[in-house]
DNA sequence: TATACACCTTTACGTTACGTTAAGGTCAAC
DNA sequence: GTTGACCTTAACGTAACGTAAAGGTGTATA
């Protein structure tokens, strides 16, 4: 069946507009146009609208849509794989929110007590170093226990005060990291700085810093795909490695 | 512990913009400005600030938000419960979405058959009356068979063709009553050609049509307060009412 | 004591992904 | 042959911020 702007709209639930719109910005452009000018749009529209909806649902911006599913590389079966973990991870999300919606109402009722920084843990999706409750077991096996030994209790031990500073040192991490990657030296006095910085952060969470384990870690943030990808999406493409060999060298690690 | 803006933030994980165009617009004023004109927040300003955070995930827009808790008559641990509720309808939502990558999946490897309107069905959040195979169960326990025996199998039985008419007539069906509604009469002739596309749309799902049924399920509109918050949220509030008055004069079944 | 430097302020314009008229052409149906 | 539901482009409006710009504040350090 041939669409037009409307029976597509409402195939999939969304407005005409957003389909003009899509067509307007190139993303989704009907197979033909009729001699009245009227959009129409076959099959293979239908799947891409689809694939978009997947992309969109999961906050991709639809920029950013375009570049993927345009590529010739563009593989329909991966993307949709894809999707399938995102969609596990945003339901994992999603209970995170549920658990402390209920911890919450347990606390309005008297029957427990939050520290702040516990009231928005559910809201903020973290790097995976924070999160190590969920992870811990998988990186544990992977990397050892020595990197990996705080956990959720950081967040009730740590006064409010101390939180702050915390998370005020993890801005600073990435700030100085992003200057420092503009320089394009590891060995900088930015990079060093960072990692001095990235050092201090650390020490917040581990009992006990040595050079071996930092200089593991960094390794990791290049091996370990998820710890990449927040970093280079925080940052820009590459500011893992860089942070890595930024800390291999201030550690005297490199070989 | 009092908050600058900037550890709000970071406690929020939400950006210092955010918290000052939240003071702006009225929705989180800081609990004291300093001499020096910094904004300086409390205990009441941080729990507002996660009920806020609830209400924004869940697609709350800010200044519905602003209306809800700034109520007199606001619940807090009422809202969190709510919160609780939706957090697990979105959960579902996901759910749905996961199943359906997953059919899709299976359709790019040839494994099954996928019609057009079955691929964007997890992506509408629909109306109870189209999801009768999660609701299906309590709906027919609560009001029998006769007016719910319609399900998924109608996904994929009909044609594109039929689906687009039948989709069409949905929305005649919401444009009709809406403008019935401007009117403000039940019995007027647009309220009772309201009724009537009501009928045709009905006929499309309903193997048998009758006016007892169809007065039962106006009915139900306004019983079932997910029906009614459906077509009140469509249209205006009220609207559930509205077109269960119009249904039972136009079958006669009004006592 | 000066000077960094990270913070704070207001003002104001930019952005994304559409919603919403407005003004006019198209097409199947009664 | 005229409704009435559709289509078109154009253009302005909106929500929820992002992003400088220009200037004041607070404190740690050289």
């Amino acid at each position: 069946m041939a669409y037009t702007v409307r029976q597509l709209a409402r195939l999939a639930g969304i407005s005409p507009r957003t389909i003009r719109y899509y067509d307007e910005i190139g993303l989704l452009k009907p197979a033909q146009v009729s001699a009245a000018g009227y959009r129409l749009y076959g099959q293979a529209e239908v799947d891409r609208l689809q694939q978009i909806l997947f992309y969109r649902e999961l906050g991709v911006e639809l920029k950013k849509i375009k570049r993927l599913i345009s590529a010739p590389s563009f593989d329909e079966l991966a993307a949709l794989r894809e999707h399938r973990a995102k969609l596990l991870a945003k339901r994992r999300q999603v209970d995170l929110l549920i658990a402390n919606v209920e911890k919450t109402i347990a606390l309005k009722e008297g029957k427990t007590t939050m520290t702040d920084q516990e009231k928005f843990e559910a809201f903020k999706q973290k790097m995976i170093a924070e999160n190590e409750d969920k992870y811990g077991a998988e990186v544990r096996a992977k990397y050892g226990d020595e990197a990996v030994d705080r956990s959720n209790a950081l967040l009730k031990n740590m006064t409010a005060e101390q939180y702050a500073e915390w998370q005020k040192l993890g801005e600073e991490v990435l700030n100085t990291l992003k200057a420092a990657m503009a320089t394009g030296e590891p060995a900088g006095d930015l990079a060093q700085k960072t990692a001095d910085l990235h050092r201090q952060w650390l020490t917040f969470s581990w009992n006990h810093y040595n050079k071996e384990a930092h200089a593991g870690l960094a390794r990791m943030y290049v091996a370990d795909s998820r710890f990449t990808a927040y970093y280079d999406d925080q940052i820009q493409p590459g500011a893992a490695q860089f942070l890595c060999d930024a800390i291999l060298i201030y550690t005297g690690q490199q070989q």
